[in-house]
DNA sequence: GCATTTTTGTGAAAGTTATTGACAGTTAAT
DNA sequence: ATTAACTGTCAATAACTTTCACAAAAATGC
């Protein structure tokens, strides 16, 4: 199905300069367009997408192709783009892994939701079904998200606000974490690879790990975009966890291992 | 003849400055703006706007494009996909209680922003203007909101979410409350009667009350409609406060109260 | 005090440049 | 062989730059 760009038939005009950032802002989720995709959302001609494609492709932010183009993404690792790329990276996969992970709760449990945009997905899921739960987050979008269901409690960690996320990190987090007893947490990571579980920024990684140890099963919720090579710092192996909750594109070698592992593994498809 | 009185109804005589400032702060709600909205909503030629974005990209403010600008440091407004640009340049009495608290703080300084409509609007004014600040809030809306700033480092409270709103409560709020000291608290209220600041709930109050006791300068911001009745629970006199912001729509006798009481009263308004 | 220069903000006009959509001819893909 | 996509050109429109004139406020001179 044709994911469209975010644009009502409003009146507005869109300034170039804004129309070519959608561009980049949807090949960021996608990894690929056609000239057709951009005509159909954006309403201008195709002349004009053509340009905006060869002056994209001039910066070196795209690569052109016969009626489209390609994110061309080569400086991945230790640079994260945060602020674009994950709030909606593949939506559907993430919801479909959020819908998975918030069946598996039981009505009167204590879970911790971790940051993050799938485990957004999975908050969303738990408001929507009014699942009966205290909720406890550092995660202060999260935090909205479940507080639109009135079946559940919601508790806030108190910290520092991470710039330009929604995250709550430092010592008031660790501390608050140790002081809790939890039965689930449901957590993300930036990737998983060779079986271990790591994230770019140590602030992040150490709430992780402190959640960890506050929490009796451990899930893992990550879109299979996440199996790559991994980055500066290591959160845990996955050996410590109890489930992994994926979608259907995980690598063949990444299942094998995690299955090997002891570890149970939940591919979260389309219900038919 | 003097030009005394002769201020046409129609036309709003806007302060160069207080134009740029309008600028930059839809541009933080929308992170884009196109000649033609600014020309149809603040009613000064092309050229003089052309010069106002001219100015703000020197001073590395915006970016600027054909036919518009772009914000700078690009960042995600998470609401009002859907606005209308007229209605939110010539902002309403909440946004300019909200930036004259704004204009009342101080780099460097520590802030308690409370939870409340008209503080949010105070805090969107600090996040639109890059104030230097350090932000302590137990609303976690305000916290989103301020954590779009880049010059803002913000801290949130931890503590039980209240049902059906943005605000954080509880033995937890109070404890971290008594344990910071901030420069200046901006908070609201339910209703001012008679000297008297009130609120409906009694959590909320004993919240206000610890944060009152942490901070230094303590302002309270009301639009005039919160000139009514007094509800349930009392929060404090108006004696204890230095400062009360509010909108031209207050009654004459609790404006008199209120100087009488040697409390600082500032009545925000449109240009001056 | 008053008249003046300077400064600053503003709007309008003329000429220049950018962006856009359409069209015709050419090249690539299956 | 037959679409679909690309290239290049062109005219129309919109936006830009530069320049000038005017007005109000601030600074200056007498």
């Amino acid at each position: 199905m044709s994911a469209l760009l975010n644009v009502p038939l409003t009146a507005t005009p869109l300034l170039p300069a804004q129309r070519r950032q959608r561009i980049v802002d949807f090949l960021h989720r996608h990894g690929a367009v056609t000239l057709q995709q951009l005509a159909s959302a954006l309403h201008v001609s195709l002349s004009t997408l053509r340009r905006d494609l060869d002056g994209l492709s001039d910066e070196g932010l795209v690569d052109r192709t016969h009626g489209g183009a390609l994110l061309r993404h080569q400086q991945y690792s230790t640079f994260e783009p945060e602020f674009s790329a994950a709030l909606e990276l593949s939506p559907h996969e993430k919801s479909l892994i959020g819908m998975a992970a918030a069946n598996s709760l039981m009505p009167g449990q204590c879970v911790i939701f971790d940051s993050g945009s799938t485990v957004q997905e999975a908050a969303r899921a738990v408001a929507a079904r009014n699942i009966e739960i205290l909720a406890v987050t550092n995660d202060i979008q999260i935090a909205q998200i479940l507080g639109l269901s009135p079946a559940v409690r919601v508790h806030v960690f108190g910290g520092q606000l991470r710039a330009g996320s929604n995250t709550l990190v430092g010592d008031e987090v660790l501390a608050s974490a140790r002081s809790i007893r939890a039965d689930v947490l449901l957590f993300g990571a930036h990737a998983v690879t060779e079986g271990v579980v790591s994230e770019t920024s140590s602030d992040v990684a150490a709430v992780k790990r402190a959640l960890m140890q506050s929490a009796t099963s451990r899930r893992l919720l990550i879109d299979s975009s996440k199996f790559r090579p991994r980055v500066f710092m290591s959160v845990c192996e996955v050996t410590e966890l109890e489930e992994i909750i994926t979608d259907d594109g995980a690598p063949q070698d990444e299942i094998e291992r995690i299955r090997g592992a002891g570890v149970k593994l939940t591919i979260a498809r389309r219900a038919s």
